[in-house]
DNA sequence: ACAATATATCAAGATATGTTGATATATTGT
DNA sequence: ACAATATATCAACATATCTTGATATATTGT
């Protein structure tokens, strides 16, 4: 029941579904590139993606001074189809500026 | 993404699987079975029931003076889903005393 | 019409969750 | 070693959600 509930609260907020879906077009991200195409601040960002890796959608691949996050593959039946309702949904990021400073 | 977050707000809560995971048993239930079940107040119970309708996943049929919810038939895959993992919990409702006055 | 039963709704307080700004840690280049 | 960059964590406040107790509504039987 606790896995159950940390999966669905992972989910359960505005900003992480937005995340989630972004990470799942893009595949593998660094958070500047999150904090870079929506308007928030870092500590925010960084908030939601451990939340997001502690439930069990997201992984981390620490690289240099990058954390890159993607999501978790292969993935249980569960949360693979909470992911896919996630994708069926319209959500119009507005995709902003530049990328952060990945050489 | 409203419908989304309000059919998985709806399931992030102990109260409301514990609830939707007896009914899926049960089959049709009135709210004082629920309320004889577990020891809750009534309000608590209308409250979660509610919630759980408006999400789209309890339907009510109204019968004399009773209010019999059941799980929605058919169900869309996503909630399909979600009732299924829900099904899967290990969940031992101490299923208590008598029933309601139904005759 | 009245009393009893079943359910729904509301206000108030308790608890959980999200946001921000400040600060800590870790890595890279000079 | 130091400065710059990337990310993580924490405290304080704001907001949302849950629980309870009181009250409202609706149905049935007398």
């Amino acid at each position: 029941m606790d896995v159950f509930l940390k999966t669905i609260g992972a989910v359960n907020d505005y900003t992480r579904v937005e995340i989630l879906h972004y990470i799942n077009q893009s595949g593998e991200v660094c958070v500047c590139d999150i904090e870079n195409s929506f308007s928030m601040i870092q500590s925010r960002i960084s908030r939601h993606l451990k939340i997001l890796k502690d439930a069990g959608f997201l992984k981390v691949d620490r690289r240099g001074r990058w954390a890159f996050y993607s999501v978790i593959e292969p993935i249980d039946e569960f949360r693979a189809s909470i992911l896919k309702e996630i994708n069926s949904l319209e959500i119009n990021i507005s995709l902003q500026k530049k990328g952060c400073n990945l050489e």
